[in-house]
DNA sequence: ACACGGCAAATGTGATCACAAAGATCGGAC
DNA sequence: GTCCGATCTTTGTGATCACATTTGCCGTGT
Protein backbone atom coordinates (compact mmCIF):
# COMPACT_ATOMS: atom_id res chain seq x y z
CA UNK A 1 0.00 0.00 0.00
CA UNK A 2 2.08 2.84 -1.28
CA UNK A 3 -0.65 5.36 -2.35
CA UNK A 4 -1.70 8.34 -0.75
CA UNK A 5 -4.69 7.91 1.79
CA UNK A 6 -7.67 9.93 1.18
CA UNK A 7 -9.66 9.11 3.47
CA UNK A 8 -13.12 10.90 3.33
CA UNK A 9 -13.91 13.81 6.03
CA UNK A 10 -17.56 13.54 7.67
CA UNK A 11 -19.62 15.88 9.55
CA UNK A 12 -19.22 14.99 12.88
CA UNK A 13 -17.21 16.97 15.16
CA UNK A 14 -18.82 16.29 18.06
CA UNK A 15 -18.15 12.61 18.05
CA UNK A 16 -15.45 10.70 19.75
CA UNK A 17 -12.40 10.82 17.81
CA UNK A 18 -12.73 7.36 17.62
CA UNK A 19 -16.05 7.08 16.78
CA UNK A 20 -15.07 9.86 13.69
CA UNK A 21 -12.22 7.71 12.36
CA UNK A 22 -14.57 4.44 12.87
CA UNK A 23 -17.26 6.52 10.37
CA UNK A 24 -14.35 7.78 8.22
CA UNK A 25 -12.84 4.40 7.63
CA UNK A 26 -16.85 2.96 7.23
CA UNK A 27 -17.32 5.39 4.47
CA UNK A 28 -13.59 5.11 2.90
CA UNK A 29 -14.83 1.01 2.59
CA UNK A 30 -17.74 2.18 0.64
CA UNK A 31 -15.95 4.16 -1.70
CA UNK A 32 -13.07 2.35 -3.07
CA UNK A 33 -10.33 4.04 -1.07
CA UNK A 34 -9.27 0.87 -0.33
CA UNK A 35 -8.63 -2.28 -2.43
CA UNK A 36 -9.33 -5.74 -1.65
CA UNK A 37 -5.63 -6.79 0.26
CA UNK A 38 -5.11 -3.96 1.26
CA UNK A 39 -3.09 -3.99 4.51
CA UNK A 40 -4.17 -1.12 7.20
CA UNK A 41 -1.45 -0.45 9.76
CA UNK A 42 -2.91 1.11 12.80
CA UNK A 43 -0.02 4.19 12.56
CA UNK A 44 -0.33 4.51 8.75
CA UNK A 45 -4.70 4.98 9.44
CA UNK A 46 -3.40 7.30 12.10
CA UNK A 47 -1.75 9.86 9.97
CA UNK A 48 -4.37 9.58 7.01
CA UNK A 49 -7.06 10.12 9.46
CA UNK A 50 -4.50 12.68 11.63
CA UNK A 51 -5.15 11.79 14.64
CA UNK A 52 -3.03 9.65 17.20
CA UNK A 53 -2.88 5.68 16.89
CA UNK A 54 -5.41 5.21 19.79
CA UNK A 55 -8.88 6.08 17.71
CA UNK A 56 -7.40 4.31 14.60
CA UNK A 57 -6.96 1.37 16.79
CA UNK A 58 -10.15 1.22 17.83
CA UNK A 59 -11.98 2.16 14.79
CA UNK A 60 -9.83 -0.72 12.91
CA UNK A 61 -10.48 -3.60 15.70
CA UNK A 62 -14.35 -2.69 15.41
CA UNK A 63 -14.29 -2.88 11.95
CA UNK A 64 -12.19 -6.42 12.22
CA UNK A 65 -15.02 -7.04 14.79
CA UNK A 66 -17.87 -6.63 12.61
CA UNK A 67 -15.77 -8.31 9.85
CA UNK A 68 -15.83 -5.24 7.66
CA UNK A 69 -11.93 -5.93 7.88
CA UNK A 70 -9.65 -9.22 8.17
CA UNK A 71 -7.60 -9.68 10.89
CA UNK A 72 -4.47 -11.78 10.83
CA UNK A 73 -3.55 -13.66 13.56
CA UNK A 74 -0.38 -11.38 14.10
CA UNK A 75 -3.10 -8.66 14.44
CA UNK A 76 -2.67 -7.16 11.12
CA UNK A 77 -5.76 -6.03 9.37
CA UNK A 78 -6.33 -6.39 5.94
CA UNK A 79 -9.12 -4.91 3.60
CA UNK A 80 -10.96 -8.43 2.75
CA UNK A 81 -10.31 -10.23 -0.75
CA UNK A 82 -13.62 -12.20 -0.98
CA UNK A 83 -13.10 -16.05 -2.64
CA UNK A 84 -15.94 -17.47 -4.82
CA UNK A 85 -17.27 -19.20 -1.72
CA UNK A 86 -17.03 -15.79 0.65
CA UNK A 87 -18.75 -13.83 -1.86
CA UNK A 88 -21.39 -16.59 -1.78
CA UNK A 89 -21.84 -16.88 1.69
CA UNK A 90 -22.70 -12.62 1.80
CA UNK A 91 -24.83 -12.97 -0.52
CA UNK A 92 -26.93 -15.97 1.03
CA UNK A 93 -26.89 -14.17 4.29
CA UNK A 94 -28.32 -10.96 2.14
CA UNK A 95 -30.76 -12.81 0.66
CA UNK A 96 -32.32 -13.40 4.05
CA UNK A 97 -31.57 -10.73 6.03
CA UNK A 98 -32.45 -7.67 3.56
CA UNK A 99 -35.91 -9.14 2.39
CA UNK A 100 -37.00 -9.51 5.95
CA UNK A 101 -35.65 -6.20 6.61
CA UNK A 102 -38.26 -5.21 3.26
CA UNK A 103 -41.31 -7.20 5.47
CA UNK A 104 -40.67 -5.45 8.75
CA UNK A 105 -40.23 -2.02 6.63
CA UNK A 106 -43.49 -2.87 4.79
CA UNK A 107 -45.26 -2.21 7.84
CA UNK A 108 -44.89 0.78 8.74
CA UNK A 109 -43.50 3.35 5.79
CA UNK A 110 -45.56 5.77 4.31
CA UNK A 111 -46.22 7.34 1.15
CA UNK A 112 -44.28 10.22 2.06
CA UNK A 113 -41.10 8.16 1.93
CA UNK A 114 -41.98 6.22 -0.84
CA UNK A 115 -42.06 9.45 -2.91
CA UNK A 116 -38.47 10.70 -1.79
CA UNK A 117 -37.47 6.67 -2.93
CA UNK A 118 -39.15 7.17 -6.15
CA UNK A 119 -36.87 10.20 -6.47
CA UNK A 120 -34.08 7.58 -5.70
CA UNK A 121 -34.64 5.60 -7.98
CA UNK A 122 -34.59 8.16 -10.56
CA UNK A 123 -31.05 9.14 -9.87
CA UNK A 124 -30.01 5.72 -9.77
CA UNK A 125 -31.25 5.88 -12.86
CA UNK A 126 -29.71 8.82 -14.34
CA UNK A 127 -26.02 8.24 -12.75
CA UNK A 128 -26.17 5.12 -14.83
CA UNK A 129 -26.84 7.35 -18.20
CA UNK A 130 -24.39 9.75 -17.39
CA UNK A 131 -21.76 6.98 -17.19
CA UNK A 132 -20.96 7.73 -12.96
CA UNK A 133 -20.97 4.65 -11.36
CA UNK A 134 -20.23 5.91 -8.18
CA UNK A 135 -23.06 7.65 -7.82
CA UNK A 136 -25.01 4.75 -8.87
CA UNK A 137 -23.20 2.78 -6.15
CA UNK A 138 -24.23 5.33 -3.77
CA UNK A 139 -27.62 5.71 -4.94
CA UNK A 140 -28.38 2.04 -4.51
CA UNK A 141 -27.43 2.34 -1.25
CA UNK A 142 -29.47 5.27 -0.32
CA UNK A 143 -32.57 3.12 -1.78
CA UNK A 144 -32.64 0.27 0.04
CA UNK A 145 -30.84 1.43 3.14
CA UNK A 146 -33.82 4.57 3.14
CA UNK A 147 -36.39 1.35 3.19
CA UNK A 148 -34.29 -0.56 5.75
CA UNK A 149 -34.24 2.09 8.20
CA UNK A 150 -38.12 2.02 8.40
CA UNK A 151 -37.78 -1.34 9.45
CA UNK A 152 -37.08 0.36 12.91
CA UNK A 153 -35.05 -2.89 13.75
CA UNK A 154 -31.59 -1.52 14.85
CA UNK A 155 -29.76 -4.91 14.90
CA UNK A 156 -30.68 -5.77 11.39
CA UNK A 157 -29.80 -2.50 9.78
CA UNK A 158 -26.58 -2.67 11.45
CA UNK A 159 -25.82 -6.55 10.30
CA UNK A 160 -27.06 -5.06 6.64
CA UNK A 161 -24.77 -2.82 6.97
CA UNK A 162 -21.60 -5.10 7.81
CA UNK A 163 -22.61 -7.55 5.07
CA UNK A 164 -22.29 -4.30 2.71
CA UNK A 165 -19.10 -3.18 4.29
CA UNK A 166 -17.49 -6.28 3.94
CA UNK A 167 -18.20 -6.60 0.02
CA UNK A 168 -17.94 -3.24 -0.36
CA UNK A 169 -14.28 -3.29 -1.77
CA UNK A 170 -15.36 -6.06 -4.21
CA UNK A 171 -18.59 -3.62 -5.07
CA UNK A 172 -16.68 -0.69 -5.92
CA UNK A 173 -14.18 -3.08 -8.06
CA UNK A 174 -16.89 -3.87 -10.02
CA UNK A 175 -18.90 -1.02 -10.57
CA UNK A 176 -18.37 -0.36 -14.06
CA UNK A 177 -19.51 -4.26 -14.53
CA UNK A 178 -22.78 -3.40 -12.58
CA UNK A 179 -23.31 -0.25 -14.28
CA UNK A 180 -23.21 -1.70 -17.16
CA UNK A 181 -25.95 -4.18 -17.16
CA UNK A 182 -29.08 -3.09 -19.00
CA UNK A 183 -31.50 -1.08 -16.69
CA UNK A 184 -34.28 -3.64 -15.99
CA UNK A 185 -31.40 -6.24 -15.50
CA UNK A 186 -30.01 -4.54 -12.68
CA UNK A 187 -32.80 -3.67 -9.97
CA UNK A 188 -35.93 -4.08 -9.22
CA UNK A 189 -36.39 -1.16 -7.15
CA UNK A 190 -39.52 0.86 -9.07
CA UNK A 191 -40.87 -3.26 -9.20
CA UNK A 192 -40.81 -3.01 -5.10
CA UNK A 193 -42.22 0.67 -4.55
CA UNK A 194 -44.88 -0.67 -6.28
CA UNK A 195 -46.12 -3.30 -3.99
CA UNK A 196 -45.11 -1.96 -1.37
CA UNK A 197 -47.72 1.12 -2.85
CA UNK A 198 -49.79 -1.84 -2.63
CA UNK A 199 -48.70 -2.67 1.00
CA UNK A 200 -47.52 -6.22 -0.49
CA UNK A 201 -44.78 -6.31 1.66
CA UNK A 202 -43.96 -10.34 0.85
CA UNK A 203 -43.60 -9.31 -3.29
CA UNK A 204 -41.83 -6.72 -2.45
CA UNK A 205 -39.03 -8.78 -0.38
CA UNK A 206 -39.20 -11.43 -2.92
CA UNK A 207 -38.60 -8.82 -5.47
CA UNK A 208 -35.28 -7.89 -3.69
CA UNK A 209 -34.14 -11.54 -2.75
CA UNK A 210 -34.50 -11.96 -6.76
CA UNK A 211 -32.51 -9.00 -7.28
CA UNK A 212 -29.83 -9.97 -4.96
CA UNK A 213 -29.78 -13.67 -6.28
CA UNK A 214 -29.42 -12.44 -10.22
CA UNK A 215 -26.71 -9.80 -8.78
CA UNK A 216 -24.98 -12.62 -7.16
CA UNK A 217 -25.09 -15.33 -10.17
CA UNK A 218 -24.24 -12.39 -12.60
CA UNK A 219 -21.10 -11.35 -11.16
CA UNK A 220 -19.97 -15.27 -9.84
CA UNK A 221 -19.27 -14.86 -13.47
CA UNK A 222 -18.12 -11.44 -14.13
CA UNK A 223 -15.50 -10.78 -11.48
CA UNK A 224 -12.12 -12.38 -10.46
CA UNK A 225 -12.05 -13.96 -6.83
CA UNK A 226 -9.39 -14.55 -4.59
CA UNK A 227 -7.54 -17.45 -4.81
CA UNK A 228 -8.45 -18.54 -8.41
CA UNK A 229 -6.25 -18.11 -11.71
CA UNK A 230 -6.22 -15.28 -13.61
CA UNK A 231 -7.81 -16.90 -16.66
CA UNK A 232 -8.68 -13.26 -17.84
CA UNK A 233 -7.13 -9.81 -17.79
CA UNK A 234 -7.45 -8.96 -13.95
CA UNK A 235 -10.93 -6.22 -13.54
CA UNK A 236 -9.40 -2.93 -12.79
CA UNK A 237 -8.15 -2.97 -9.50
CA UNK A 238 -6.76 0.30 -8.60
CA UNK A 239 -8.52 4.05 -7.87
CA UNK A 240 -9.73 6.40 -10.00
CA UNK A 241 -9.92 9.98 -8.57
CA UNK A 242 -13.56 9.82 -6.95
CA UNK A 243 -16.10 11.53 -9.35
CA UNK A 244 -18.43 13.01 -6.74
CA UNK B 1 -23.33 -3.48 39.90
CA UNK B 2 -21.90 -4.49 43.50
CA UNK B 3 -21.13 -7.59 43.27
CA UNK B 4 -17.80 -9.50 42.86
CA UNK B 5 -17.47 -11.04 39.26
CA UNK B 6 -16.22 -14.53 38.70
CA UNK B 7 -15.03 -13.84 35.17
CA UNK B 8 -14.55 -17.79 33.64
CA UNK B 9 -11.04 -18.44 32.90
CA UNK B 10 -10.39 -20.10 28.96
CA UNK B 11 -7.80 -21.98 28.13
CA UNK B 12 -6.32 -19.96 25.91
CA UNK B 13 -2.97 -18.59 27.31
CA UNK B 14 -0.95 -18.41 24.32
CA UNK B 15 -3.35 -15.60 22.77
CA UNK B 16 -2.86 -11.64 23.13
CA UNK B 17 -4.67 -10.71 26.34
CA UNK B 18 -7.51 -8.76 24.93
CA UNK B 19 -8.72 -12.23 22.94
CA UNK B 20 -8.67 -14.02 26.20
CA UNK B 21 -10.24 -11.23 27.64
CA UNK B 22 -13.08 -10.94 25.31
CA UNK B 23 -13.52 -14.61 24.87
CA UNK B 24 -13.87 -14.79 28.41
CA UNK B 25 -16.17 -11.75 28.65
CA UNK B 26 -18.00 -13.91 25.65
CA UNK B 27 -18.40 -16.55 28.03
CA UNK B 28 -19.26 -14.62 30.91
CA UNK B 29 -22.23 -13.51 29.41
CA UNK B 30 -23.89 -16.74 28.13
CA UNK B 31 -23.63 -18.09 31.12
CA UNK B 32 -25.29 -15.34 33.55
CA UNK B 33 -22.42 -13.99 35.57
CA UNK B 34 -24.07 -10.67 34.16
CA UNK B 35 -27.41 -9.04 34.48
CA UNK B 36 -29.19 -7.25 32.09
CA UNK B 37 -28.78 -3.76 32.79
CA UNK B 38 -25.32 -3.87 34.75
CA UNK B 39 -23.05 -1.30 33.82
CA UNK B 40 -19.34 -2.80 32.71
CA UNK B 41 -16.45 -0.32 33.35
CA UNK B 42 -13.05 -0.86 31.74
CA UNK B 43 -11.33 -0.59 35.06
CA UNK B 44 -13.74 -2.77 36.97
CA UNK B 45 -13.58 -5.49 34.50
CA UNK B 46 -9.79 -5.27 33.99
CA UNK B 47 -9.46 -5.88 37.79
CA UNK B 48 -11.59 -8.51 37.09
CA UNK B 49 -9.78 -10.02 34.87
CA UNK B 50 -6.61 -9.35 36.19
CA UNK B 51 -4.84 -6.84 33.22
CA UNK B 52 -4.21 -3.64 32.57
CA UNK B 53 -7.00 -1.62 31.83
CA UNK B 54 -6.45 -1.78 28.02
CA UNK B 55 -7.23 -5.27 26.78
CA UNK B 56 -10.66 -5.16 29.05
CA UNK B 57 -11.28 -1.47 26.85
CA UNK B 58 -10.73 -3.36 23.42
CA UNK B 59 -12.65 -6.29 24.35
CA UNK B 60 -15.79 -4.46 25.55
CA UNK B 61 -15.72 -2.67 22.68
CA UNK B 62 -15.76 -5.32 20.50
CA UNK B 63 -18.72 -6.87 22.12
CA UNK B 64 -20.45 -3.54 21.78
CA UNK B 65 -19.34 -3.34 18.00
CA UNK B 66 -21.25 -6.89 17.61
CA UNK B 67 -24.33 -5.64 19.56
CA UNK B 68 -23.45 -8.22 22.51
CA UNK B 69 -23.09 -5.20 24.69
CA UNK B 70 -24.83 -1.47 24.09
CA UNK B 71 -23.10 1.55 24.72
CA UNK B 72 -24.09 4.87 25.60
CA UNK B 73 -23.35 7.79 23.82
CA UNK B 74 -21.55 8.58 27.05
CA UNK B 75 -19.28 5.80 26.34
CA UNK B 76 -20.81 3.65 28.89
CA UNK B 77 -20.89 0.39 28.38
CA UNK B 78 -24.13 -1.37 29.56
CA UNK B 79 -25.32 -5.56 29.29
CA UNK B 80 -28.28 -5.68 27.25
CA UNK B 81 -32.11 -5.42 28.88
CA UNK B 82 -34.07 -6.06 25.84
CA UNK B 83 -37.51 -4.86 24.90
CA UNK B 84 -40.18 -6.59 23.56
CA UNK B 85 -39.28 -5.45 20.24
CA UNK B 86 -35.77 -5.80 20.28
CA UNK B 87 -36.41 -9.50 21.31
CA UNK B 88 -38.68 -10.30 18.67
CA UNK B 89 -36.17 -8.31 16.28
CA UNK B 90 -33.51 -10.98 17.45
CA UNK B 91 -35.76 -13.75 17.04
CA UNK B 92 -36.84 -12.80 13.37
CA UNK B 93 -33.25 -12.39 12.58
CA UNK B 94 -32.70 -15.94 14.40
CA UNK B 95 -35.42 -17.57 12.57
CA UNK B 96 -33.90 -16.53 8.95
CA UNK B 97 -30.14 -16.90 9.78
CA UNK B 98 -30.19 -20.14 11.80
CA UNK B 99 -32.29 -22.21 8.71
CA UNK B 100 -29.96 -20.85 6.50
CA UNK B 101 -27.09 -22.17 8.82
CA UNK B 102 -28.68 -25.33 8.94
CA UNK B 103 -29.47 -25.66 4.96
CA UNK B 104 -25.90 -24.88 4.41
CA UNK B 105 -24.73 -27.34 6.57
CA UNK B 106 -26.97 -30.18 5.29
CA UNK B 107 -24.98 -30.38 2.46
CA UNK B 108 -22.02 -31.13 4.05
CA UNK B 109 -22.57 -33.18 7.07
CA UNK B 110 -21.52 -36.25 8.17
CA UNK B 111 -23.16 -39.35 9.44
CA UNK B 112 -20.27 -39.07 12.58
CA UNK B 113 -21.26 -35.91 13.21
CA UNK B 114 -24.46 -36.53 13.26
CA UNK B 115 -23.84 -39.05 15.79
CA UNK B 116 -22.54 -37.35 18.24
CA UNK B 117 -24.84 -34.64 17.80
CA UNK B 118 -27.34 -37.39 18.72
CA UNK B 119 -25.23 -37.75 21.64
CA UNK B 120 -25.72 -34.03 22.29
CA UNK B 121 -29.48 -34.31 22.40
CA UNK B 122 -29.49 -36.43 24.75
CA UNK B 123 -27.17 -35.31 27.10
CA UNK B 124 -29.66 -31.96 26.84
CA UNK B 125 -32.46 -34.04 27.94
CA UNK B 126 -30.70 -35.30 31.02
CA UNK B 127 -29.83 -32.45 31.53
CA UNK B 128 -34.01 -31.36 31.72
CA UNK B 129 -34.62 -34.41 33.65
CA UNK B 130 -31.87 -34.09 36.20
CA UNK B 131 -32.98 -30.21 36.74
CA UNK B 132 -29.78 -28.43 35.31
CA UNK B 133 -31.00 -25.44 33.82
CA UNK B 134 -27.52 -24.38 33.45
CA UNK B 135 -26.38 -27.64 31.50
CA UNK B 136 -29.51 -27.30 29.50
CA UNK B 137 -28.81 -24.44 27.97
CA UNK B 138 -25.07 -25.41 26.93
CA UNK B 139 -26.48 -28.49 25.77
CA UNK B 140 -28.67 -26.87 23.39
CA UNK B 141 -26.00 -24.67 22.20
CA UNK B 142 -23.41 -26.99 21.92
CA UNK B 143 -26.07 -29.27 19.56
CA UNK B 144 -26.84 -26.34 17.16
CA UNK B 145 -23.73 -24.71 16.96
CA UNK B 146 -22.58 -28.07 16.64
CA UNK B 147 -24.89 -27.81 13.35
CA UNK B 148 -23.99 -24.29 12.34
CA UNK B 149 -20.48 -25.22 12.06
CA UNK B 150 -20.77 -27.79 10.06
CA UNK B 151 -22.10 -24.97 7.47
CA UNK B 152 -18.63 -23.56 6.73
CA UNK B 153 -19.70 -20.08 6.73
CA UNK B 154 -17.92 -18.01 9.10
CA UNK B 155 -19.49 -14.91 8.74
CA UNK B 156 -22.90 -16.17 8.97
CA UNK B 157 -21.78 -18.02 12.07
CA UNK B 158 -19.82 -14.99 13.53
CA UNK B 159 -23.52 -13.06 13.27
CA UNK B 160 -25.48 -15.98 14.82
CA UNK B 161 -23.09 -15.97 17.84
CA UNK B 162 -23.49 -12.16 17.82
CA UNK B 163 -27.56 -12.82 18.47
CA UNK B 164 -27.10 -15.79 20.76
CA UNK B 165 -24.96 -12.95 22.84
CA UNK B 166 -27.44 -10.29 22.64
CA UNK B 167 -29.68 -12.13 24.25
CA UNK B 168 -27.74 -14.40 26.38
CA UNK B 169 -28.26 -12.88 29.65
CA UNK B 170 -31.95 -12.79 29.17
CA UNK B 171 -31.94 -16.67 28.35
CA UNK B 172 -29.88 -17.01 31.64
CA UNK B 173 -32.51 -15.40 33.73
CA UNK B 174 -35.25 -17.26 32.09
CA UNK B 175 -33.16 -20.49 31.93
CA UNK B 176 -35.76 -22.42 34.73
CA UNK B 177 -39.14 -21.07 32.33
CA UNK B 178 -37.28 -22.39 29.37
CA UNK B 179 -36.22 -25.54 31.03
CA UNK B 180 -39.57 -25.98 32.42
CA UNK B 181 -41.28 -26.56 29.15
CA UNK B 182 -42.53 -30.01 28.28
CA UNK B 183 -39.95 -31.85 26.39
CA UNK B 184 -42.04 -31.96 23.20
CA UNK B 185 -42.33 -28.60 23.24
CA UNK B 186 -39.03 -27.11 24.00
CA UNK B 187 -36.82 -27.78 20.84
CA UNK B 188 -37.12 -30.46 17.66
CA UNK B 189 -33.48 -31.41 17.95
CA UNK B 190 -34.49 -35.62 17.22
CA UNK B 191 -36.93 -34.52 14.37
CA UNK B 192 -33.83 -31.94 12.94
CA UNK B 193 -31.43 -34.63 12.86
CA UNK B 194 -33.96 -37.41 11.62
CA UNK B 195 -34.36 -34.95 8.18
CA UNK B 196 -30.96 -34.65 8.20
CA UNK B 197 -29.96 -38.26 7.78
CA UNK B 198 -32.78 -38.28 5.06
CA UNK B 199 -30.52 -35.73 3.50
CA UNK B 200 -33.11 -33.51 3.87
CA UNK B 201 -31.98 -30.04 4.48
CA UNK B 202 -34.45 -27.85 3.97
CA UNK B 203 -36.99 -29.69 6.08
CA UNK B 204 -34.47 -29.49 9.31
CA UNK B 205 -34.48 -25.82 8.33
CA UNK B 206 -37.73 -25.41 8.84
CA UNK B 207 -38.23 -27.71 12.04
CA UNK B 208 -35.69 -25.06 13.69
CA UNK B 209 -37.75 -22.36 12.31
CA UNK B 210 -40.81 -23.17 13.90
CA UNK B 211 -38.39 -24.39 17.15
CA UNK B 212 -37.48 -20.55 17.25
CA UNK B 213 -40.68 -19.45 16.62
CA UNK B 214 -42.51 -21.12 19.26
CA UNK B 215 -39.79 -20.38 21.58
CA UNK B 216 -40.37 -16.37 20.63
CA UNK B 217 -44.17 -16.91 20.89
CA UNK B 218 -43.66 -18.75 24.46
CA UNK B 219 -41.09 -16.61 26.31
CA UNK B 220 -42.72 -13.07 24.73
CA UNK B 221 -45.50 -13.98 27.34
CA UNK B 222 -43.35 -15.33 30.13
CA UNK B 223 -40.72 -12.77 30.68
CA UNK B 224 -40.76 -9.56 32.02
CA UNK B 225 -39.32 -7.21 29.42
CA UNK B 226 -37.59 -3.95 30.27
CA UNK B 227 -39.78 -0.31 29.95
CA UNK B 228 -43.15 -2.39 31.09
CA UNK B 229 -44.66 -1.75 33.79
CA UNK B 230 -44.63 -4.89 36.61
CA UNK B 231 -47.85 -6.74 36.57
CA UNK B 232 -46.48 -9.95 38.29
CA UNK B 233 -43.48 -10.56 40.20
CA UNK B 234 -40.18 -9.94 38.79
CA UNK B 235 -38.82 -12.99 37.71
CA UNK B 236 -35.43 -13.66 39.51
CA UNK B 237 -33.01 -11.65 38.10
CA UNK B 238 -30.08 -12.51 40.26
CA UNK B 239 -26.84 -14.87 40.00
CA UNK B 240 -27.21 -18.46 42.05
CA UNK B 241 -24.42 -20.32 41.71
CA UNK B 242 -23.54 -21.77 38.98
CA UNK B 243 -24.24 -25.44 39.22
CA UNK B 244 -21.31 -26.46 36.66
C1' DA C 1 14.56 -18.53 -11.29
C1' DC C 2 13.83 -19.92 -5.96
C1' DA C 3 15.12 -20.67 -1.00
C1' DC C 4 17.30 -19.35 3.11
C1' DG C 5 19.42 -16.54 6.65
C1' DG C 6 20.50 -12.21 8.80
C1' DC C 7 19.33 -7.73 9.98
C1' DA C 8 16.76 -3.51 10.25
C1' DA C 9 12.40 -1.43 10.27
C1' DA C 10 7.71 -1.60 11.15
C1' DT C 11 4.08 -3.30 13.76
C1' DG C 12 0.61 -4.61 17.27
C1' DT C 13 -0.08 -5.01 22.12
C1' DG C 14 -0.17 -3.81 26.81
C1' DA C 15 0.79 -0.41 30.18
C1' DT C 16 0.39 4.02 31.94
C1' DC C 17 -0.88 8.74 32.32
C1' DA C 18 -3.56 13.15 31.92
C1' DC C 19 -7.73 15.29 31.39
C1' DA C 20 -12.50 16.38 30.23
C1' DA C 21 -16.87 14.62 31.01
C1' DA C 22 -20.13 11.80 33.38
C1' DG C 23 -21.95 10.09 37.49
C1' DA C 24 -22.64 9.89 42.47
C1' DT C 25 -23.17 12.11 46.80
C1' DC C 26 -24.34 15.61 49.97
C1' DG C 27 -26.49 19.66 51.79
C1' DG C 28 -29.89 23.22 51.55
C1' DA C 29 -34.34 25.11 50.06
C1' DC C 30 -39.14 24.39 49.36
C1' DG D 1 -40.93 14.08 50.90
C1' DT D 2 -38.67 16.32 46.15
C1' DC D 3 -35.60 19.21 43.59
C1' DC D 4 -31.46 21.75 42.70
C1' DG D 5 -26.72 23.07 42.91
C1' DA D 6 -22.06 22.24 44.49
C1' DT D 7 -18.52 19.11 45.10
C1' DC D 8 -16.10 14.97 44.79
C1' DT D 9 -15.24 10.58 42.57
C1' DT D 10 -15.28 7.73 38.76
C1' DT D 11 -15.05 7.05 34.04
C1' DG D 12 -13.95 6.92 29.08
C1' DT D 13 -10.87 8.78 25.71
C1' DG D 14 -6.75 10.10 23.61
C1' DA D 15 -1.83 10.31 23.89
C1' DT D 16 2.42 8.27 24.52
C1' DC D 17 5.80 4.85 25.44
C1' DA D 18 8.30 0.33 25.68
C1' DC D 19 8.86 -4.03 23.99
C1' DA D 20 8.17 -8.50 21.77
C1' DT D 21 6.87 -10.03 17.41
C1' DT D 22 6.25 -9.66 12.60
C1' DT D 23 7.45 -8.03 8.21
C1' DG D 24 10.33 -6.55 4.56
C1' DC D 25 14.67 -6.19 2.37
C1' DC D 26 19.09 -7.67 0.95
C1' DG D 27 22.72 -10.79 0.07
C1' DT D 28 24.20 -15.49 -0.79
C1' DG D 29 23.85 -20.11 -2.50
C1' DT D 30 21.78 -23.57 -5.53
Amino acid sequence: MTITLRIPDIDADDLPLEEQAYRRLRQALMEGIFSPGDKLSIRRIAEALGTSPMPARTALRRLATEQALDALPSGTVLVPRLTRAAFREVSAIRAELEPLAIRLAATRVDARKLDALTAVVAEHDAARAAGRPEVYLQKDREFLFGLYREADAPMLLSMIEALWLRRGPLFWDARWILMGRPPQAAHRHELMLAALRRGAGEEAAQELKTEIERMTAFLIDAVQFEGEASAAPRPIRRRQSAAR
